[in-house]
DNA sequence: ATGGGCACCTGGCTGC
DNA sequence: TGCAGCCAGGTGCCCA
């Protein structure tokens, strides 16, 4: 599901209402998540102030006085913010509970998002430690990324879906990105010019930032903090709109799959 | 080190 | 109406 917009999305929705808040509870219904909650989360955090809520790749970082919760939405998870007394709907299997009378509710059909505890600086937790930079940083750019590909023979749609190369880039980014630098998907990443690296870094923020201010992409699960849809749908360009005519060239879309990942593109515009 | 494939899980849709 | 099969915003892990 979430990419890096919704992720942001709703982490920028959360975010002032919960700041300097105390948690006062952490309520699991459904433990058995893609890792199992920690059993001591609910103790350690209860009763904490609620510092700061980072975003960092796709994972979402509570920080406390003492100890980080990191949360990460998976495919079909969200957070809303809602009065705790509201009462719980199906799939809705944990609760951040704070004194306002709030709180973070964590929805996810799937269960293949997590909600870990670490009292170590949470960049250093195994997960993210070796992550690569954050798409929207200055280091990130055409120069870094031609580095990081390095000759690698994989396709580069996938490359960019690669942590270790970039984060944030999820499935539908991957392929915008790759439509509006003009790139066949299918390219080896070996194969790729300096001056296309460069439209690529570029592609890649400028997507990102326009999904984030139409407040993501909602295909099937995902709604912001407030219950809302994401607007970028009409905007994408690719996404699931194989035989669609390309809103530039009027050519039919493609699908294909590549890492059992379906990709669309524009067999004239991409080359 | 790299690349490919599988696994985790639920639900919605399609076609017989 | 029922059910099998396929597909879905992610990513860690195992294997060659």
């Amino acid at each position: 599901m979430p990419e890096l917009p919704e992720v942001e999305t709703t982490r920028r929705g959360i975010e002032p209402a919960i700041r300097g808040q105390v948690i006062r509870s952490i309520l699991v219904r459904e433990p058995r998540l893609r890792w199992r909650v920690p059993r001591e989360l609910p103790e350690e955090a209860a009763g904490q102030r609620l510092r700061d809520l980072r975003r960092r790749a796709k994972y979402l970082l509570f920080d406390l006085e003492r100890g980080t919760m990191i949360l990460h939405l998976g495919m079909s998870g969200s957070l809303r913010l809602m009065p705790c007394s509201t009462a719980p709907a199906l799939h809705d299997h944990v609760d951040i509970v704070l004194d306002s009378g709030l709180c973070v509710r964590f929805n996810d059909p799937r269960r293949f998002g997590s909600l870990l505890w670490t009292r170590e600086d949470p960049l250093q937790h195994p997960l993210l430690r070796s992550l690569a930079p954050e798409p929207l940083s200055a280091q990130f750019n055409g120069a870094y990324l031609a580095r990081a590909a390095g000759g690698r023979s994989v396709a580069i749609k996938q490359l960019i879906m690669n942590g270790q190369i970039v984060v944030g880039v999820g499935n539908i980014y991957a392929s915008e990105a790759l439509f509006r630098a003009g790139i066949n998907p299918r390219r080896s990443a070996k194969r790729i010019k300096r001056a296309e690296f460069d439209a690529l870094a570029k592609s890649i923020k400028v997507v990102l930032r326009a999904a984030i201010r139409a407040g993501g992409t909602t295909l099937r699960d995902y709604v912001n903090p407030q219950g809302s849809p994401g607007y970028f749908r009409q905007k994408l360009y690719v996404y699931e709109r194989t035989r669609e005519p390309c809103r530039v060239c009027r050519t039919p879309i493609k699908h294909l799959v590549q890492g059992q990942r379906s990709t669309y593109f524009c067999p004239k515009c991409q080359k």
